[in-house]
DNA sequence: GGGCGCGTTAGGC
DNA sequence: TTCCAGCCTAACGCGCCC
């Protein structure tokens, strides 16, 4: 039977978490002014980073980053970072001074009500399950070629690294990580002995892979939601009720997912038909076995947090990867001991800037630190954030799935998509009639994605990067949507709204930099949105052919060539 | 006051 | 030869328009 107690790896309870992998940096907690290398250093207690020697690891990015535009540019960021950290600082001093007693008054009179509140909803039992496969993409690729996992590799190219394996990890590579730094890390970590090597993405694999997975992990939850390629999010209450309405014998899989079909919901809540001690040992062995069958019959192996709400099982499904799992309890006391000594930054939706805010304004490094200065938060944060800050201070999240998602299009996914775009880095130019040609291939090669979808935007949008990293977006939305039937002309269309849209970005630019030369660009990038529904009303394209927001096309002299139309002579 | 459009920022995979 | 990707969502502040 399926949920047979095998015995790998750990076997966690909700407690018994690597104690390490939450803990926080020392060498940074303390400190306010930021060096180079915490700029850059991400999280280093990502899984497969113990034991590397994180200070030469750091030594050497630092090196290798020193001095580049990249840099320079971050530095610049992290100092208006430290302005708006003054400023709030400012505001809480002269807080301070105009009251001495605002903190108590503010968690009593609102902050600890609400809190009360958000308790007082929870799950009563640890159902949510976020299962995320181990370093994905690579994993993908070593499945086909095992003799890659022999050294260290990685997904991406001199210029980004997308994930890497575990050899490459000790190493101090990652995700996010431009890869000639990994190659240099490397090469002289291991003394010259080994090599990164680096595998071109091949994202039909990935979502192949990716559907076999899902396929499985359906069987436990047919209303699963995939966040990414790699990521789902699944509730298991209607499987364990099934379970559990069986005769104690009878607990098969097949049983199980019948039972689950023959949706006659009468039965009562699962915290009637078996203890939470029963419930957490159940748990257990299911995600176990789901991980061993996900394995099984995909040669994947993932990790899985489960908790009562997806922001504590996502923070679990991380703690023991590669390969393994955590349970977190449902009660008050097992969330606030899972949750307290971990970083914010464990958080999904606490960035790099949260984290660095948290930290120098009130000094808040873990979630137990969040919840002391909850008043501070809820002073000194945008309302959605401290709302958001303080819900995690007690480990609450609002994740109440079953959304009915009506998307429209009965085809298979594609479901409500906002966007969809192209972008893409080259060696920087302010060629004028080059950028063009970039942009048409980039809108074009679009173009042919936004028709297979059969979608119809309604806005256009444009991104320069240029080299000193600086980002520029505009964007266009038009009365009558793109793409509405094949062969209108709307690619091209696309391509001239696109061109016309880089011509005001350059001319803005010049006009407040009065500096032609400065437009080097080293990234562009095209951006579809806003699309028509299916069975929405179009309005008269008669009504609107005057409207000024629409590109006039006469003035474009479509069909002809980038170079030699909007080409050239730009401003 | 709300809704929409635009430009920017933060965050995640 | 290389010197920090490419894709997506959400939110906010602002101006503009009913
Ligand atoms: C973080 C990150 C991931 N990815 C891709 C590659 C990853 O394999 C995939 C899933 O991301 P993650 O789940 O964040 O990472 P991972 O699965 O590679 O490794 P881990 O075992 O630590 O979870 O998304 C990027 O393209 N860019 C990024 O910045």
């Amino acid at each position: 039977m399926m949920l047979a107690n095998d015995q790998d790896e750990e076997g966690l309870g909700s407690t018994a978490y690597n104690a390490e992998a939450g803990r926080v940096d020392v060498r940074f907690a303390d400190s306010i002014s930021l060096k180079t290398t915490a700029l850059v250093i991400a999280a280093s207690d990502k899984a497969g980073m113990k034991g590397a020697p994180r200070d030469r690891i750091n030594e050497i990015i630092a090196r290798e980053s020193k001095g580049s535009l990249f840099m320079q540019r971050a530095h610049h960021l992290a100092e208006k970072d430290g302005e708006k950290i003054q400023s709030l600082l400012q505001r809480l001093n002269e807080k301070d001074d105009q009251s001495d007693n605002w903190r108590v008054s503010m968690c009593e009179d609102t902050i600890d009500p609400q809190l009360e509140r958000y308790r007082s909803q929870r799950k009563k039992v640890s159902t949510r399950v976020v299962v995320d496969l181990d370093s994905f993409f690579i994993s993908c690729h070593i499945l086909d070629n095992p003799e890659l996992d022999e050294s260290p590799c990685c997904v991406g190219g001199p210029k980004m690294i997308s994930t890497s394996n575990y050899k490459a990890r000790r190493y101090g590579v990652r995700a996010a990580m431009p890869g000639f730094i990994g190659q240099v890390l490397v090469k002289e970590l291991s003394g010259g002995s080994e090599c990164l090597t680096f595998v071109k993405s091949d994202f039909k694999l990935y979502h192949s892979k990716s559907a076999e997975v899902k396929a499985i992990l359906q069987e436990y939850d047919k209303t699963l939601k995939m966040c990414s390629l790699d990521e789902a999010y699944m509730d298991i209450e209607s499987y364990l009720d099934a379970y559990f309405s069986i005769t104690e014998g009878d607990r098969d899989h097949a049983a199980i997912t019948k039972r689950m079909s023959n949706s006659d919901d009468d039965r009562p809540p699962l915290q009637e038909m078996a203890s939470i001690l029963e419930i957490k040992e159940v748990t257990k062995n299911l995600l176990h076995s789901i991980r061993k069958r996900v394995h099984r019959e995909t040669g994947l192996t993932c990790s899985a947090g489960t908790a009562s709400n997806f922001m504590i099982a996502k923070i679990a499904s991380d703690m023991n990867k590669p390969n393994g799992q955590v349970f977190v309890g449902p009660s008050e006391e097992e969330i606030r001991t899972f949750l307290s000594p971990l970083s914010v930054r464990k958080v999904c939706g606490v960035g790099r800037i949260l984290e660095k805010f948290l930290r120098a304004t009130l000094g808040v490094v873990t979630v137990a630190d969040l919840y002391a200065k909850r008043a501070e938060v809820n002073f000194l944060f945008k309302p959605a954030t401290a709302q958001f800050l303080l819900r995690v201070s007690i480990g609450y999240s609002e994740d109440s799935r079953r959304e009915s998602e009506g998307g429209e299009r009965g085809d298979d996914e594609s479901a409500q998509r906002k966007g969809m775009s192209g972008e893409r880095t080259f060696q920087p130019t302010d060629t004028w009639s080059d950028l063009c040609v970039k942009l048409e291939s980039i809108a074009t090669r679009l173009a042919k994605d936004i028709q297979s979808k059969g979608l119809k935007p309604r806005t256009i949008g444009l991104k320069v990067k240029l080299a000193n990293f600086n980002l520029l977006t505009r964007t266009n939305t038009r009365q009558v949507a793109l793409f509405q039937q094949a062969g209108d002309g709307s690619t091209q269309t696309l391509v001239d709204i696109a061109v016309k849209l880089l011509r005001d970005v350059k001319r803005a630019f010049v006009e407040e930099h009065k500096d032609k030369a400065g437009f080097m660009v080293r990234l562009l990038g095209v951006r579809c949105s806003n699309f028509r529904l299916e069975r929405e009303t179009q309005p008269s394209i008669l009504q609107f052919q005057k409207n000024a927001c629409d590109v006039q096309l006469d003035q474009l002299e479509p069909g002809h060539p980038l170079e030699t139309s909007a080409g050239l002579s730009s401003t």
